[in-house]
DNA sequence: ATCAATGCAAATAATTTGCAAAAAG
DNA sequence: CTTTTTGCAAATTATTTGCATTGAT
């Protein structure tokens, strides 16, 4: 018999619970409310919406708390942080499988599709290389038309 | 005997007086002292930068003609926008060949370093067009440390 | 007890914008 | 003349920060 969903989230906790552990910080209720209430959450999402669903499991979570928080779950992998360079930051709450990720956006409906680009990550180490530096991190963002815009007025002429 | 070195500004010039013209826009004093100064700075500045140059060649260039010429010099062409996520944008005066560019960030020192990357074009495309999507521009960066840095006390720890 | 973490409200800082005056075409 | 562009100063707005108080360990 396969776990009850809620699990996920308990053991996730678990795995936030031991990261702030291991950094001598302390797993405050408002910590952990802001923790759940990134779980409660799917697709892009910004600090705002982080604060709006923390609020509902913990009306003492503030917006500086939540601006505290997330680099802890940025840092514990909980989370990831997306920008696109536009006036706020988005955040994707991680499942398990940690793959290179690149963004599709669309001009003209600025949605933001999560792709996987595996060869990403080894081309982006391939350049790093190629001029003596040791790769961390990287970023591929595509700006495009999705295919519903192409077939209709565009939003934002 | 080789055109001399000025007159390549004064080439970009007539590109950027066409552009202006074309928009039915003015080639004001203050946007033509914006457009040479970005002709006289090299690497990575700021909109501060640019600012500071363009009111050595004209006092009288405020800030905020800065910021409003600076769509005009993107959208012709002669200048490219670098995003890294900063608290401010970097720019970049384009030569003459427009080849596809990745960024490779020293997240130590953050240097910021313009490297050829002609595949990136050819695989973002790919994504792009793997999901039905109209590619119309793309961005590669990668974070990492750089050479210098690897062998040195990190500046920022 | 300790010292990290909180909420609040003020600060930060790049970029944007409203407006009346100046200048390009 | 007509319309765009300007400088100025104020506005915008996500994020950060100082501080007195609260709470986790």
């Amino acid at each position: 018999m396969p776990k009850p969903a809620t699990q996920d989230s308990n053991e996730q906790s678990s795995a936030f619970r031991s990261f702030i552990a291991e950094k001598g910080l302390r797993a405050t209720r408002q910590r952990m409310a802001v923790f759940e209430a990134a779980q409660g959450l799917t697709g892009h999402y910004t600090a705002e919406d982080l604060l709006k669903k923390a609020k509902g499991l913990d009306r003492t979570v503030s917006r500086a708390t939540i601006y505290r928080a997330l680099p802890l779950l940025k840092g514990s992998g909980i989370i990831r942080e997306v920008d696109v360079g536009r006036d706020h930051k988005y955040y994707l709450t991680e499942s398990g499988i940690a793959t290179f990720r690149a963004q599709l956006i669309c001009e003209s409906c600025e949605e933001i599709i999560e792709v996987d680009a595996p060869f990403m990550e080894w081309y982006g180490k391939a350049v790093a290389a190629k001029h003596g530096m040791r790769p961390i991190s990287q970023k591929l963002q595509v700006t495009a038309i999705c295919e519903r815009c192409q077939k209709r007025k565009p939003l934002r002429p």
